[in-house]
DNA sequence: GTGGTTCCTG
DNA sequence: CAGGAACCAC
């Protein structure tokens, strides 16, 4: 489908994804334990009253786990999920597909066991059956959720399945687990205190007997599927899990499912496992199809004719309702990068003219063949640094979007950046590559994928869902985070105006003192900029280079790797081409006097700096919009 | 005067 | 990168 590949994931996000990795439980966590409640409000267990529940059809799996007699002996809370969130119409399961996909999910849980309720035995069977069906439910919901929701909810399975079992994950706060027994085993009935282990112990047996079962019932399911059903399946899952998924829970190419923990697998991996067995096993045993028992192969028709059905509803439910939101950013970005889009990089703003100066107005209209990448020079392809640190960049999947943390706001923000990142002519551009290609469509794109680490940042609560400005500036004072954003906005600005600066930092209150921080800034940013600058063309000049129309600054140039360590460190932000254009005029100017012997004036530097000032470019309205002064650290 | 810039210093 | 001084322009 996607070509999954993101260009310049940033490292600085990713450091943050980890840290926030362990963010205490969402929410939803909490969703069913209100449940307990019984007094006073409508006592409803999220998972009871369910017409479904009693059809004759459940039978079949009621069968197979009536010989193992565990179903007396399960705890519902075990299996729930505290979640009493229904799953949205349209993807109900039938019955078959829903017993198997409970057989599924719950013998899946095989860790350590809370005890089971020991009394009132129809009761608590009928709970068990409501709580496989809510379980499952709670995982259909989450499949057919948008991924940011799954990455509310700290990642797949992560979420759901810390509240209702897997302690040993040892992600609780030390708060919550008691909460939570309390309220699921309030649920069932009072947990008694010393017969825990055997129990433990017993029903750790029991669910892996279960398990056998079940993998015998995946087997089983897996002969029936014929060749085309199964290709069908997979791609369909496969399809829908570029979704729902989180990278590391990503489905390989085989089927296997690489989950972080084999027991939080949720009911997609269960079924692509199939599937995978079906793709590695399907030919050996596909002799023994012919005893398959007819129980079996019913079920093994249900379940295909659901999960077909439900793929194609869920893949065509998510495009329909993500899709026209991403595209038509995608078109607004499109049109506000409308002077860059159309390679012009010197923007209308201030009326810029072409430049009186010969070698200046050459270097800019026409471009010379990458000249000895100025780099000081003729050793460019030695001396240059390798952009090795950036291809690695760019080919490392930086969807594992910080877990726990995203709020639903950035979701299109998040979608729109990876459709971005991946349109076919993003790619940093080789230095042979910018000599032929028009400044178009890569050179305005890349603004937008570049700057998606940041904009793919929690807004913040001064920002609102459908419109990414924020509302009302939130700081009162510059944070390193707007320090950043300043640095990447030099590259295409050297001298903003107050105004400018007021306009793209619009989540800050601003003041005199705040206004004065900003100018100084990019103050300091020129001082450093001309420093570096002027100590190239004078190496370049003690080098012996003669002609300034030599000196281009290209992405592997010494004096470039400079003032990207210094304005872009993380490295997880394109550098425009024109700004390279930009530090191209200005070593050249400055070799030009220097050479001339201008530098004797004290103000020697006053008229390059008039020439530079009028070389701004057009920021990005990105800029303005993206909570880049969300990224702090301690963010 | 105020704001913006450069230069210098730490 | 911030603070301060000096200069310049409005």
């Amino acid at each position: 489908m996607i070509p999954y590949q993101l260009q310049g994931s940033s490292l600085v996000p990713r450091q943050k994804e980890d840290t926030r990795s362990g963010r205490s439980a969402p929410v939803q966590d909490r969703g069913c334990v209100t449940t307990k409640h019984h007094q006073g409000m409508k006592t409803e267990p999220c998972f009871q009253r369910d017409p479904l529940l009693p059809s004759p059809s459940s039978s079949l799996v009621s069968q197979l786990l009536s010989h193992t007699t565990v179903s007396r002996s399960l705890d519902p809370c075990t299996f729930f999920p505290p979640s009493a969130v229904e799953p949205p119409q349209g993807y109900e399961l039938g019955v078959p597909l829903r017993e198997a996909a409970q057989i599924l999910a719950s013998t899946r849980t095989c860790g350590p066991v809370p005890v089971p309720c020991a009394a009132d035995g129809e009761q608590l069977s009928s709970e068990y059956l409501q709580a496989k069906r809510a379980r499952v439910e709670s995982i259909i919901q989450g499949m057919s959720l948008p991924p940011a929701h799954q990455v509310l909810e700290g990642g797949l399975g992560q979420g759901r399945e810390r509240g209702g079992e897997v302690p040993h994950w040892g992600k609780r706060k030390p708060r919550v687990p008691q909460q939570q027994s309390a309220g699921v085993a309030g649920q069932g009935a009072p947990a008694t205190g010393s017969p825990h282990t055997a129990e433990c112990q017993q029903l750790r047996e029991q669910l892996c007997f279960l398990e056998q079962q079940l993998r015998w019932l995946q087997e089983r399911f897996s002969q029936v599927c014929d060749s085309e059903d199964a290709a069908q399946t997979q791609e369909g899952a496969e399809k829908v899990q570029l979704l729902p998924g989180k990278a590391g829970d990503r489905v390989g190419r085989d089927g296997t499912v690489t989950t972080h923990h084999p027991h939080t697998a949720t009911l997609w991996e269960s079924i692509l496992e199939v599937d995978g067995s079906t793709a590695g096993e399907d030919e050996e045993d596909r002799g023994s199809a012919g005893i398959l028992p007819s129980v079996a192969r019913v079920l093994s028709q249900a379940l295909k004719h659901e999960l077909a059905g439900m793929t194609s509803r869920v893949v065509d439910s998510v495009l329909k309702t993500v899709w026209p939101k991403a595209a038509s950013h995608l078109l607004q970005q499109w049109l506000e990068l409308g002077p860059d889009a159309r390679g012009e990089c010197f923007p209308a703003g201030k009326g810029r003219k072409p430049l009186a100066k010969a070698p200046s107005s050459s270097t800019l209209s026409s471009r010379r063949p990458e000249a000895p990448s100025l780099s000081l020079g003729k050793s460019s392809q030695a001396r240059s640094f390798s952009p090795e640190g950036v291809r690695n960049l760019r080919q490392a999947p930086s969807v594992g979007h910080s877990p726990g943390s995203a709020a639903p706001a950035v979701q299109d923000s998040q979608l729109l950046g990876q459709l971005l990142v991946y349109t076919p002519h993003n790619h940093w551009e080789s230095p042979t590559a910018s000599e032929s290609r028009r400044m178009e469509p890569t050179n305005a794109r890349w603004a937008v994928t570049k700057l998606r680490p940041l904009a793919v940042r929690p807004l913040g609560p001064d920002m609102v869902e459908g419109n990414r400005t924020p509302l009302t500036p939130t700081h009162e004072a510059l944070t390193p985070g707007h320090l950043k954003k300043a640095k990447l906005m030099f590259f295409f600005t050297r001298y903003p105006s107050s105004a400018l600066l007021r306009s793209y930092f619009l989540d800050v209150q601003f003041s005199r003192c705040i206004n004065s921080q900003l100018i100084k800034w990019f103050s300091n940013f020129r001082e450093f900029y001309y420093i570096q600058v002027e100590k190239f063309a004078r190496q370049a000049l003690l080098e012996g280079v003669t002609e300034a129309t030599a000196l281009h600054v290209s992405r592997d140039s010494e004096l470039f790797r400079t003032l990207n360590m210094h304005y872009n460190k993380g490295n997880d932000f394109q550098v425009p081409s024109c700004f390279l254009e930009v530090a191209s005029l200005t070593l050249q100017e400055f070799f030009s006097a220097v050479r001339a012997g201008r530098d004797a004036d004290p103000s020697w530097k006053k008229p390059i700096y008039k020439i530079i000032s009028k070389l701004d470019s057009h920021i990005p309205e990105v800029f303005k919009a993206v909570g880049c002064s969300q990224e702090l650290p301690h963010n």
